[in-house]
DNA sequence: CCTATCATGTAATCCGTTACATGATTAT
DNA sequence: ATAATCATGTAACGGATTACATGATAGG
């Protein structure tokens, strides 16, 4: 019940299991998780276990253990989590984020950019189709929607800046 | 001397050192990188200061230490310091990189779009301004003007998406 | 029934962050 | 000179990653 500091995975941690509007096990929250929120903000699944275990001693959750078998827990929100997920996501940030793209990285320090170009158009081709694909799906709520959509163009932008690359491949230096 | 695994906090670390071409501080790594690498991937200063000692322990980089005064220590490549930065910069990467953009997730699990967009927007767009300013300079290798560039059509991208967010007021649910 | 793969989880390690501290330098 | 700010650095803590391990389930 001590009062630590969230961070961002606890947020993922309590929006998935707010989400989800019912008990859910870690396992669980991987699974609906990595059609959704990973897309753009990626979780070990390990650290789904021991983060609601964190939050279920900050009573931000409930936790019920099965009694046979595979002895799973399963986590529920509790008022008090339900109210920090609200004052967390209504509070806005001006924090802008950063791309940490390992490749512009190697980009920046002198890497080959046809070499690098050749392999981040591709992998960003698929990552685009995969939104494409989950997109499709209805029923989501408005934000998530209008994540993916940020999502995919972000992806278009670095498949562009890529192609180019690949394309001026007579380039200087 | 051991071989320690080596993190992209090292690799920030071998490549600001070799962009300096030598002898450089923590600091001097630091106040270089807050108006080059930092833009779209930042360190927290302390850190490079931990990962120079780490990187000087493998053998990496050599440490030289000022007899007087504050004791400053510089750092230099070493020869098996360079290879390891060429072989990772000429290795392309397949992993394609993530937002993790805190709006983005605010607004991914139900923050009120308007009022995030309100702040995104002037935050992105003050980023961008300071891109382009550092941009003006010359002299920079290609690598580093080809990110600096892909991080201002990031930014224009941002802005576009949370300006139309704003635009829309009125939006449905 | 045996094996391979997936589901589910624990533990240890280590990087990264935060908190703190002291030596220079500038301004007044 | 003294305060204030900047430069420079150390240490502790904790979250995140990695390695590992065992229970279920399906296919042959």
């Amino acid at each position: 019940m001590s009062s630590l500091r969230l961070t961002d995975t606890s947020f993922v941690v309590l929006g998935l299991l707010d989400a989800a509007g019912a008990e859910a096990t870690p396992y669980d929250l991987k699974r609906v998780a990595q059609v959704s929120v990973f897309n753009f903000w990626s979780i070990p699944h390990t650290q789904l276990y021991t983060e609601c275990e964190r939050l279920a001693e900050a009573g931000l959750l409930t936790e019920r253990r099965e009694e046979s078998g595979r002895r799973r827990r399963f986590y529920r929100l509790t008022a008090a989590g339900r109210k920090r997920l609200e004052e967390w996501r209504d509070e806005p940030t001006d924090v802008s984020c950063e791309l940490r793209d390992p490749s512009v990285l190697k980009l920046f320090f002198g890497g080959d950019p046809v070499r690098l170009a050749e392999a981040q158009v591709s992998a960003h081709k698929s990552k685009l189709e995969e939104l494409e694909a989950a997109h499709g799906a209805a029923g989501f709520p408005r934000g998530m929607i209008l994540a993916a959509e940020l999502g995919m163009e972000a992806e278009r932008v670095a498949i562009r800046f890529w192609s180019r690359l690949l394309e001026e491949r007579r380039g200087d230096g």
